[in-house]
DNA sequence: TAGAGATATTAGCATGTGCTTATATATCTG
DNA sequence: CAGATATATAAGCACATGCTAATATCTCTA
């Protein structure tokens, strides 16, 4: 399996649970706490936490501690890469 | 949930499996039939047919049957009209 | 430094998922 | 129609995964 083989499938395994796709979309609107992603999304902290763990060693999101709290937000340089690498795949497919 | 929320997360439940993606990756070098794919893929061939129920029900797939073998290929329209949703999404994020 | 607030980690459990084996369905050919 | 080939479906099992409850870690402030 290549290097983006393998980056495309921890984003579609990040995606593909509905949990942390509502968490990616809440991002997606701008960065936030542990805190806030738990009011947001209807999960208990620890459930947030372990998937923002998920989601951070898949590179999609990025952390960054100020004071108590941890901010988190989309990596979107990176998602944007592998979307275009993803889209290029396919446009380049041999057709039928 | 929305309908594209909900598209975004079977193609991602799709990727997010590692012999998923790789039936992906050999039809987006042409379309196959069930039994070619099993020799790619090395899984059994009931192990392909039910993946390929999964992609098709996610509409990733489009099936054919001529005579006694059917042909799947990637329904690449619709993949690309996701890709693109996405990345528009990411785009237009609230930056940090 | 003690306590409070925010987040992370761990262990355990219940459910979902992917695979296998067995069987069914469909299509062709003699 | 009978057998062969290709594919689909069903049942069962082992394992992965997501969640909860409990606890640990980190950081601020009095």
């Amino acid at each position: 399996m290549t290097d983006l083989c393998k980056k495309i499938n921890e984003f579609g395994r990040a995606m593909g649970n509905a949990s942390r796709y509502r968490i990616i979309e809440a991002l997606l609107k701008g960065e936030k706490t542990v805190g806030e992603l738990v009011k947001i999304v209807h999960l208990t902290q620890p459930a947030v936490s372990q998937h923002l763990k998920t989601l951070k060693t898949s590179n999609l999101v990025i952390d960054e501690r100020r004071g108590q709290e941890v901010y988190y937000s989309v990596d979107a340089p990176y998602i944007l890469g592998l979307l275009k690498s993803l889209t290029t795949d396919v446009r380049n497919r041999k057709k039928t």
